[in-house]
RNA sequence: GCCGAGGUAGCUCAGUUGGUUAGAGCACCAGAUUGUGGAUCUGGGGGUCGCCGGUUCGAUCCCGGCCCUCGGUACCA
């Protein structure tokens, strides 16, 4: 006998996982939400391969982002790789289709992967949901795509949030208000970026000279100036729930600033246009703090968190690029977008119990009792389906008509129906509500007295199945807890 | 990357002061029940005891190296 196969083990690379069927139907079912709410905005639909050539993906990479590259080979040994986000890839396509009219608003959800260390809730391959607009500059673009935030994320009903929003024109002029070089810049931001985790504190000493942490590693410092710390200092005391007051504070602090008013005049107007559409400080704020660690954004930036579930961090960012497509066009197109962490942002829906678990798509099991009946339960079966109720006919290897109930049962099917002889003789068929029966056996420990009882189960007239299903469906629907 | 803990069945873990045949619960399969699903009982399948080497008459157990996992920390375009 076939002791002797070598066997293969199963397994999956770390980082990997696969989305079982319950996991599939829940970000289906939240992906489905956003994509109607983008598609209200009248934004389109795009695709593009997963492997890029590896000059493509890494141009506007720092270089330990080059690391986190998956590497790919093909049969011509070109130089490839995965796709790490979906910026890059709608930069290239917004280059290479030059015909594309512009403005290009489109939306993409799609895999991307890093070959990072994975880490809780971090993994190699992950969903991202994109939204962007290319080819403008208007600062109407940037407050379509803050508000197309706050309208998803209250579609997916997650409680209260907060879109936080600040501009790398504000961090610029921080910059000349310090006195502090554009190179040195960018290690400035990343390390503001981190002033939500670890606090003011140990952000001013990292812009200076470093610490030591507590598990002994060195934090290297930026090598600031205590002066130069302490007007980043002011600039991030710059907190006020009222966005009109922070745009008033950032008037006063860089008032002798060439071209500060011009660049905050932006920020005010994306504000105000926030304002006069409904979207208030409840849930917009102009938060100075926000960085974004990502080198390539010019302009505003933004994030959401969740404010019952803010463990998560940030779900939800973006901001505006206008130089990104210039790689591979030697020409500015400006462009601003945002990007969500589908399965960060899930994971938080779980947390807080918004995901509806489902387990599968049948909402009705025709049981297979007598296999000389099969046309007959063929025939309901592609009836019910015809309908539009989501049905499934058993089509498993058990005989027995106990592991068929218990395979809806496995499933969460709701109703499945049994007609043998009995039934076909007097026109009928005997339907059972799956979770009246079980809420039953939890309380009964006789099962003879359980299968006498027989619960949940009724008997409709074989005419009117598909009526009499549909009303048993609705039913369970209306139920408060199914 | 750094610090710490761990790796025994599909999952969660027990165990062996080094000794013949390595266990439990859950899950799975079959039956009690050939037309009734989360209960109960009976039986069953499933293990390179992470990998390689060393010590030993003998190693899942002791020693060394490696790999991997988990917690903390750093990084994260």
């Amino acid at each position: 006998m076939p002791n002797e196969i070598q066997t293969v083990e199963p397994r999956i690379s770390r980082g990997l996982r696969d989305l079982l069927p319950d996991q599939m139907l829940a970000r289906q079912s939240m992906i489905d939400t956003i994509r109607h709410v983008y598609e209200l905005y009248g934004f389109v639909p795009l695709s593009t391969p997963a492997i890029e050539f590896l000059d493509v993906l890494s141009g506007s990479a720092g270089q330990e982002a080059q690391q986190s590259i998956f590497r790919v080979s093909n049969p011509e040994e070109e130089a490839l790789g995965l796709r790490f986000d979906l910026t890059v890839p709608l930069a290239r396509v917004i280059a290479q289709y030059r015909d594309l009219p512009r403005p290009f608003r489109r939306y993409q959800v799609s895999p991307v992967w890093r070959a990072d260390k994975p880490d809780k809730g971090r993994f190699r391959e992950f969903t991202q949901f994109d939204l962007d607009s290319v080819g403008t500059e208007t600062e109407v673009a940037d407050t379509e795509i803050m508000a197309g935030m706050c309208d998803t994320l209250s579609a997916l009903d997650v409680g209260r949030y907060l879109v936080r929003f600040s501009s790398r024109a504000m961090l610029n002029l921080l910059l000349d208000f310090s006195g502090i070089s554009a190179k040195q810049g960018v290690d400035v931001f990343r390390v503001l970026d981190k002033l939500d985790k670890v606090g003011l504190d140990k952000v001013s000493r990292e812009l200076m000279n470093g610490y030591k942490d507590e598990s002994g590693d060195t934090i290297r410092g930026v090598g600031l100036a205590a002066d130069q710390v302490d007007r980043i200092k002011r600039f991030l005391e710059i907190k006020n729930d009222n966005r009109r007051e922070v745009v008033t504070q950032l008037r006063a602090l860089f008032a002798n600033l060439d071209h500060a008013a011009a660049q905050i005049d932006t920020v005010e107007r994306i504000s105000n246009h926030l304002y006069a559409l409904g979207y208030d400080d409840d849930r917009v704020s102009l938060d100075l703090s926000i960085a974004r660690g990502l080198a390539y954004y010019t302009g505003p930036v933004f994030e959401a968190i969740l404010l019952d579930a803010p463990q998560f961090g940030s779900v939800f960012g973006g901001g505006r690029y206008d130089d990104l497509v210039m790689r591979f066009l030697g020409e500015k197109i400006p462009a601003v977008g945002a990007s969500m962490g589908v399965d960060r942002l899930l994971a938080a829906l779980a947390h807080l119990g918004r995901v509806d678990s489902r387990k599968a798509t049948a909402r009705v099991l025709i049981t297979n009792m007598d296999k000389s009946l099969t046309d007959d339960y063929l025939q309901m079966t592609w009836e019910l389906r015809r309908a539009g109720i989501p049905t499934e006919f058993y089509i498993g290897m058990a005989k027995r008509l106990g592991k068929q109930l218990e395979y809806a049962d496995q499933y969460e099917i709701p109703l499945a129906i049994l007609c043998g002889s009995n039934e076909k003789a007097k026109g009928e068929v005997t339907v059972k509500n799956m979770a009246a029966g079980r809420a039953k056996a939890g309380a009964l420990n006789d099962r003879s007295a359980w299968l006498a009882e027989r619960p949940g189960q009724t008997t409709i007239s074989r005419d009117k199945l598909v009526d009499g299903i549909r009303e048993l469906l609705a039913e369970i629907e209306s139920a408060p807890n199914a």
